[in-house]
DNA sequence: CAATCTAGTTTGCATTTCAAACTAGACAGA
DNA sequence: TCTGTCTAGTTTGAAATGCAAACTAGATTG
């Protein structure tokens, strides 16, 4: 038979769907919040990327920086909002049906 | 539970993680081949811009392109390549690994 | 108080993406 | 036949994106 997948390309989040912001929404998906050093060790982004990828999640409203310090010492701690979670969720559900299609392939 | 997630953003390749390559890729995985307009129809994509894309996609010798006739209209036939179903693989399963750590989410 | 370290931002170059403009042949009508 | 239009695709240049080097700022250490 030949019904062929719906590609809805739309439906994939380009502000999540970038490389690096991928790895920091899957990461606060699970740890939620986490510092930006604790990003930079996870996803393996230099200090100037990782700034500038998260100003763009949080001009999205995926997530919020907070600024405070630990012990003396200035911490940025990021955390997923609730819109951030939204988009993730809406994420996953567009990645699924577009990799999908591979499932029953023999 | 503590036990932080891995990100391995190495492990997706950018090849395919590209947004329209994605589509082509994922809509190869289930019709293959498939025609150049057929691939408009189906990903949105201008014919400009799929002509790039399916270029990058040869190059990295993930599709091969097979410039025939249709009647006596041209009409070029996109197949997936061995190379490129393998590479589909090892993303999907690259993917998993990044968006699973959503799943067990209360 | 000089050097160094952690934490983060700004900046500028290099790559990538996109669609408008173009090429080329097929068909349709006068 | 030759004019226009349609399908099929490529080239190209402008715009957006991604990246890391260079910079700022305060804390700690010798």
């Amino acid at each position: 038979m030949a019904d062929t997948p719906n590609i809805d390309l739309d439906a994939v989040d380009d502000v999540i769907h970038g490389r690096l912001r991928l790895g920091v929404m899957a990461y606060l998906s699970a740890v939620n919040p986490a510092s930006f050093p604790e990003l930079i060790d996870k996803t393996g982004a230099t200090n100037g990327n990782l700034s500038t990828h998260l100003t763009k999640l949080e001009t999205a409203g995926y997530v919020r920086q907070e600024k405070g310090y630990k012990g003396k010492r200035p911490q940025t701690l990021v955390h997923l909002t609730p819109t951030g979670r939204k988009a993730w969720i809406g994420y996953l559900e567009a990645m699924k049906a577009l990799l999908g299609h591979t499932i029953s392939d023999g």
